[in-house]
DNA sequence: GTTGCTGCAAAAAGTTTGCAGGACG
DNA sequence: CGTCCTGCAAACTTTTTGCAGCAAC
C-alpha cells in the first residue's frame, strides 16, 4: 500500500510551487530547507514515482541536466534561456501546433515545444 | 588550429548518415566498426566540439540518453517513439509553429517541436 | 619539427540500489 | 505490529579530464 509520507508531500509541493521546472539537485536543495535530513535517493526515488503515475513531468534540452514540472495538463510549451540555461514554462499554449503532417504509420499521442531564446531577466 | 583527423570525419560521417538520431554509444559502436582503436573519449569530445559549431545539434527527451543528429537546417519536428523509445527526425517542418504569443521579454530565436506516440514499426 | 589530437585510464558528475532502522496506517 | 519508506553509503552509468605518444600540417 501507498503511504503518505513527510519526505513524500515535500517534494510534491516544493515542484507544485516551482514557476519553472527544476533540477533535482534544486528540488532536493528546497527540500532540505524544510527538512534537512532528507536524502538525495529520497528525491530520485519520489521524481521516479511521480514521473509514472504523471503527476509531474521530464522537461530537458541538451546540454543541460533534466528538469520536473508538475504536470498541470496544459503546459506543453517551454522556454530555455541561451543565457542563463534557465528553463521556463510558458503558458498560451496554441491550438494548432501539432503537425498535421506526419509520415503514414506514426501515431502521435502528445507533443511538447521548446523555445530558445534570452528571457528578460538576461535582455 | 584546428586539424583535419581520421577520427572527426569519421565522427561526422556517422552522424550524417544516420536515418535518426543517435545516442553517444551508439555513434561511437559504429565509428568503431570502420575505426576499431578508437576512444570513447574522442567520441564526446567530437560531439561537444560539433554541436558547439552547430554542425550537429542534441536532442533528448525524459528518462533517456541524449542523441545527436547532423544539423542540415530544417530538422526540428522529432518523433519519440514510446514503445520502442527510438527517435525520428521528421521532415515536413511545419512553417507556422514557433507561437506567436510568448510573454513580454522572451526574445526568440528557435525552436524544436516532440512529438509522442507509436512508430510504424510498433505499430 | 611543432603542436593539436588520440587512446587509455582515472576522475567527476549524476543516478540507482542494498540494507538496517524508523515511520505510517 | 507489519511493511513500506527513509537515510546512508556503496555501486553504477555516463561524461570529462590528465597525460604521454602519435599524427597532421
Amino acid at each position: 500500500m501507498k503511504r503518505n509520507t513527510q519526505q513524500g508531500s515535500l517534494i510534491l509541493e516544493v515542484i507544485k510551487s516551482a514557476k519553472r521546472p527544476l533540477t533535482p539537485l534544486e528540488i532536493h536543495q528546497r527540500a532540505s530547507n524544510m527538512y534537512p535530513r532528507i536524502g538525495i535517493a529520497t528525491t530520485y526515488r519520489h521524481l521516479k514515482a511521480l514521473a509514472e503515475k504523471n503527476r509531474v513531468v521530464g522537461v530537458d534540452y541538451p546540454g543541460q541536466p533534466p528538469r520536473y514540472e508538475w504536470a498541470d495538463g496544459e503546459d506543453k510549451v517551454h522556454f530555455a534561456c541561451r543565457s542563463c540555461d534557465k528553463l521556463f514554462a510558458l503558458k498560451d499554449t496554441t491550438e494548432d501546433i501539432p503537425p498535421a503532417k506526419v509520415p503514414k504509420g506514426f501515431t502521435v499521442q502528445g507533443f511538447e515545444v521548446m523555445l530558445y531564446g534570452v528571457c528578460p531577466e538576461c535582455e
